[in-house]
This record gives structure tokens, C-alpha cells and sequence, in this order.
DNA sequence: AGAAATTAGTTGCAATTGCAACAGAATTGT
DNA sequence: ACAATTCTGTTGCAATTGCAACTAATTTCT
């Protein structure tokens, strides 16, 4: 349709709303959306973590991820508790009911990775796409960490 | 931080949510937004074409076409006509006052692509991620278009 | 020790986005 | 020709996100 190259923005939004399109609707049964398992999938991997970390690791800011964790609570799959260190601060832990579906979502999650994102990728490929977006993303979160 | 493998969505949220805010800023003195700067990026290339066209060729949701293009208008940046072939339909053009700044922000769109996101790059691994990014909106496209 | 600055988290606000429902026009089928 | 269906675009709504302002706790500086 055009010769000129588009802007890389016109594949990163693409890319970023169909797959939280499929993982909200992927989600839908566990009321769970897509930024919620961003948070869940990090404390399966360091459980007790600090809001500030998770907001670090996930570049992102630390108000998204404050209103992220209270739905988590409220949806029951995972608890805080004010660390022992620091006051102001609170460890967040992953529950029973979150253990229980952790492999199913974690499963879902990479599921829509190769299945969508990476159809017709050969495994060569899927590492150096894996390997380009990490890059990009750690560039990326140098801009207003 | 961890051995195991991150999704891919935790990398493609940030580079997203990283972009946008960069180019949000950049495009402050416009009064425009990141999502107006795609939509006016595509008029620029095919000036003339109808809002479910920009729709498809940004595999956006209509609605969400209709409001960017609406705020574009209001800030005089485009117009809209009624297609002669379709009363429905709207074909929409860029106005004088955006042709005024169009290198000014095509050059800020690629830009912000080579001095952050590509930062280290080569340019053989820049083609590289460009078509691997282009491979994945497609696939990502497909789901719900 | 006490003042000043920094840090962790929350809340209110505005902007963006997608979905659902809708209106009007165009197309298809009988 | 008319009815049923499909399409183009708009509007209302809810969810997500980032920024700014704020509180309370901690750290730093003198």
C-alpha cells in the first residue's frame, strides 16, 4: 500500500492493543485483565516483592501499579503486608487461589506469544525477536524511568 | 534479575507505554496526542482516505478513529468531505496548517525510533527488527481486525 | 537532635482506547 | 420493488494508564 517505511509506533501500537485484546478476553474468566497478569506473572517469579519493585521491573508508573494490586486483592489473588523493614512500604505476596491457576496463566500467556505474535517464526527467529524487543524495552525505560 | 523467560508482553507494554509518553511530549507545542500523530502520519501518505481505511490500515478500532479525527479536526489539522460515492463515508484530508509542520513531526516519529528505541543498533539488526516487528503486527492484526 | 530532602504509596484527574448500541446509507436477495 | 442484511460512522460507557498533588515514613545534612 505505500513504499515509505511507516514509523516503528505503528507496529509497536498494533502489536501491544491485539495482544491485550486477546489476553483480556483470554482472562475474562478468571477477572483478571491483562495488565493485572503483567503484575501476577512477576510475583509468581519473586514472591514478596515491594509495589516500588514491581513499578521498577515493570517500568511502569507506580500509581498503575498501586490501582493494579488493589483489584488483584480484591479479587483475591494476592495480599499485602507492611514491611517490617520500612513503614511505608508493603511486601506483596501471590495466594492459594492464585497458586492454583498460576501454570494455566502463565501457559496463556506464552500461548499467545507463539501462537499469534510468532506464527510462521522458525525457532531461530523467535529468539531474535525475544532478543530485539528486550533491547528495545530496556531503551525504552531509560526514557522517564 | 530472573533466569526464567519474561513474556513478550511485558517487553512490547513498555516499549509501548515508553513511546507513547516520548512522543506525548514531543508533541506537547502541537496540541497533539501520539494516537493523532499515527492517523495525520497515514493522511500524509494517502491523503484523501476514508475513516474506515485508517481504521483497517492501523488496525484500530473505528470508534477510536473517529474521536482521534474529530480532535485533528477541531485542532485544524484535517477535514473531513462526504465521499461522492458514498454518503456514508467521509474521505479526510490534511489541512495547510499540518502540510506546514509535516517534516517537522515525520521527522520526530522516526526519530524517536533510532534515538531511543534502536539506541545500539546496528543498522543491519535496525532492518532486522524492523521486519520482525512488521511480521508480528501482522499476525497481531489478524486477531479481531 | 532537629530540619530538609527523599522515598513508598494513594488519590483525583484527564486522556486514550475498545465494546456495545445505535442511525442512516448501501447492498443483496427474493 | 421491497425486505433483510451489511456497511460507515457516532455516541455512551467502562477500563487502563500517567501525571500531579498529597500523606506519612525514612534518610541525609548540619
Amino acid at each position: 500500500m505505500n513504499q515509505k517505511k511507516d514509523p516503528l509506533g505503528k507496529y509497536i501500537s498494533t502489536i501491544y492493543r491485539h495482544s491485550m485484546m486477546y489476553a483480556n478476553d483470554c482472562l475474562k474468566p478468571f477477572n483478571m485483565s491483562a495488565g493485572q497478569l503483567s503484575f501476577l506473572l512477576v510475583l509468581f517469579e519473586h514472591n514478596g516483592i515491594t509495589q516500588e519493585w514491581l513499578s521498577k521491573y515493570l517500568s511502569i508508573d507506580k500509581s498503575t501499579t498501586a490501582k493494579a494490586i488493589k483489584l488483584l486483592e480484591q479479587n483475591g489473588y494476592i495480599t499485602k503486608k507492611i514491611s517490617k523493614q520500612d513503614k511505608r512500604a508493603y511486601n506483596v505476596y501471590f495466594t492459594d487461589k492464585a497458586a492454583l491457576i498460576r501454570e494455566q496463566i502463565r501457559k496463556l500467556a506464552f500461548k499467545g506469544d507463539n501462537d499469534i505474535l510468532l506464527k510462521g517464526f522458525s525457532d531461530k527467529e523467535k529468539e531474535a525477536a525475544y532478543d530485539m524487543l528486550k533491547r528495545m524495552a530496556q531503551n525504552a525505560g531509560t526514557y522517564k524511568v
